[in-house]
DNA sequence: CTTTGATATATCATTTTGATATATTATAAC
DNA sequence: GTTATAATATATCAAAATGATATATCAAAG
């Protein structure tokens, strides 16, 4: 039993608030589900053009002068189906942390290399965690609507398990630093 | 310029510790860094030949009757290219929770679902960190080594992490019971 | 002695990623 | 005003990763 394309719910998603081209649908996706979620021109053109095949979305021609513009609008039959994936049972999460996978294999460098890689990893997430949180703050003063809640949690999941990694950064450097313990063995 | 191909330095990083066949590569990575790192027999047996091919491992075969072995052992040249990617500046890290994107989307169904979606996910990470703090403890009593340093303080980040979650999981599921304010709105 | 589960290699379709190509329009700089 | 740059917009493609399946051996349980 394959399972379903993620990329196609990520646009039935987003369509199912309003329309969108595929840029826009690019565009949202960076901005607002970009921690957990990615999504490429690569995946999205071929997509829309299936979920329009399946009659999931209808696309208008909104074209203005030489630029093509093309709108997609979700259907009945597509919230029927966006429905019907988040109402299934189980769901794949997965973490990809190559600052994981370096440091797991850091035996293979040296100290100071395993030091600086989770420093640029905390740089990273200090950056993503401010922007994050500005979000969750906004969607915070804004909980007007059940959908309002849903971006608040998310973002809210986000701004606690990075509040968390920097802890961890802090612990790990602190740990391989006070190293002593282990020379020459 | 093209990303390394990371399975590759899975299989360089595990290697560089002990030598293994193809199918005990796939279990190392299903029992020690599964939670943030995969790898399939798609891509391990594949990589394996590209490695040899590049002499950065080095195969001898050790059938057994008429049941076929392999197993590789890591060349001078690949403990190099390890270290040389280990030292690297850049590393990507991803999520993908599809759990997350459930409830980005939940308004395309009802509360209940969002709910149970996050009791699911719950569960699911309540098994993966009983599994993950015992193995964390037997590490931390063992820490005699570099590398069990190492191998502890991946496990604490999935430890740590995890726990944040489940924090979250409680706030998100109270705050979605919680909906009165939002009736009708 | 037979079934089940673990060991072992291998392949392949589908999905995703990352990079690039192409062209238009808006905006900022000079 | 014109020129450079950034944003808008669609599209394609190679490479990588995922998920599923095929095939076969061997060990252990019943």
């Amino acid at each position: 039993m394959a399972r379903v394309k993620r990329i196609n719910m990520v646009i039935l998603g987003l369509l199912n608030h309003e329309d969108l081209t595929g840029y826009d649908i690019k565009k949202r996706i960076d901005s607002s589900i970009s921690f957990f979620w990615n999504g490429s021109f690569g995946n999205i053109y071929p997509a829309l053009k299936e979920l329009e095949n399946d009659s999931f979305i209808l696309s208008s021609n909104d074209s203005v002068g030489g630029r093509e513009r093309i709108v997609y609008h979700i259907t009945q039959n597509g919230k029927m189906h966006l429905k019907e994936w988040i109402s299934e049972q189980q769901a794949v999460n997965e973490l990809r942390y190559e600052t994981l996978l370096k440091l797991f294999f850091a035996k293979g460098a040296d100290k100071k290399t395993a030091v600086h890689n989770i420093e640029l990893f905390e740089d990273r997430i200090k950056k993503d965690l401010s922007i994050l949180k500005m979000h969750c703050n906004t969607l915070k003063d804004n909980l007007n609507s059940e959908d309002h809640m849903y971006f608040y949690l998310t973002a809210l999941f986000g701004v606690e398990s990075y509040e968390a990694y920097l802890k961890w950064c802090d612990k790990a450097k602190k740990m391989i630093n006070a190293n002593d313990q282990f020379k020459g063995r």
